[in-house]
DNA sequence: ACCTGAACACCGTTCAAGT
DNA sequence: ACCTGAACACCGTTCAAGT
């Protein structure tokens, strides 16, 4: 639909109608041409406004990043609040699947570790960590979280995976433990293998308080 | 450099050309009309060898993964063995980026995880886990070391990073924590990252076994 | 069975010309 | 300051025609 009015095209008009092209079909699938017919202007006057298709997609970037939320720990440990901070970023992001892609294709993809980072640095510290151990945490976290969520994207994305893990391991039979092989036959719950990876991480990470300290499925 | 030899075009020659062009500039260089230009063919005849384009990225995916060596374990304990094994994959994934690449933009994230699959199956039965518990913590490894080279090979794409980590640590000492300021305002060191994290998830998954298993920086 | 050129429907970007 | 059409140099793919 073209623009109802007939006032000057303004930078943030070509903004939001790149973004909602963005939403519909993924950032391949703007194009210039479709941009200008979908404002009903001219293929170069789209130049005039934000100079061409790579810094549109970097002003789009910016302006997801900045929409969304800060994430709020929640929990009575450091360690169930660190959690609670990567389910929360990896909620945000999976609702902006286009930003992912767009993050990728660009490789910013360090933006998205923004949002979460001063809650990550506030837990870490509440855990006891200190300096460069502390920043390893944080980054730690931060690349589990955003690498988790780029291949769990990306599988999604997959088609039937032809000679998959499936095939696999239904032959031979992994390790003569056959729930094994049913379990790796079939595709993961993501959320739950992030939960308790994360979770794995982060209890590999924080200084032993004395005790299990999130409850997980995984007893010492 | 068109081919020298004048007997008729074979499938695995366009494969082979194809491959270079990947190699040298990316699978978004890799253009059918180049391609023929390199093998001294015409267009067309490239589509009567391997389909279309998508389905060439496909076979180079494939003839790729299958060049991969396959991971051996080392180390004294499972932990350890685990550890060097996921090193070996980022070593083996981050030889190919171009593989990295044509994999996530064909959907097929899948196919990297493939060749340490069996080895981190044993290492993991070794360690004592059985069943459903097993191949969750299979695939924790799995999902963080390729997750891991995602991300990290995206970074390395990015350009300046503008509003970088740097300048927002700079400037709020992050909770009065000067070294961690100075830490987060540095770009991580990727190896060292990659195995504490590694080694952290690891600590996190298995059952203890009475003791530090790794002799990692983080002591309990 | 294999190869060809012409043609179609797309791209992003530049540029001189308009108001 | 803002917009325009024409033009350039690319794409992937199809198709009828050749040998």
């Amino acid at each position: 639909m073209p623009r109802s009015t007939r006032t000057a095209l303004t930078r943030d008009e070509v903004l939001d109608a790149a973004a909602a092209l963005v939403k519909q079909h993924g950032p391949a699938s703007l194009t210039m041409r479709k941009l200008a017919a979908e404002l009903g202007t001219a293929v170069t006057s789209i130049y005039w406004h934000v100079g061409n298709r790579e810094s549109l997609l970097d002003a789009l970037v910016e302006r997801t990043v900045e929409e969304m939320g800060a994430v709020r720990p929640a929990g009575r440990t450091p360690a169930a609040r660190i959690v609670s901070v990567a389910r929360g970023l990896r909620r945000e992001l999976r609702e902006r699947p286009h930003l992912i892609a767009m993050v990728h294709e660009r490789g910013l993809t360090e933006r998205m570790f923004l949002p979460a980072q001063q809650a990550l640095v506030h837990e870490v510290h509440a855990a006891g960590l200190r300096g460069a151990r502390a920043a390893e945490a944080v980054r730690a976290v931060q690349f589990q979280v955003v690498g988790y969520v780029l291949v769990e994207r990306n599988r999604e994305r997959a088609p039937v995976q032809h000679p998959g893990e499936e095939d696999l391991w239904d032959a031979q039979t992994a390790e003569h433990d056959p729930a094994l092989a049913r379990a790796l036959a079939r595709p993961p719950d993501p959320e739950r293998l992030f939960v308790n990876s994360v979770r794995a991480l982060v209890d590999g990470l924080l200084p032993r308080a004395g005790g299990a300290v999130s409850g997980g499925p995984y007893p010492q």
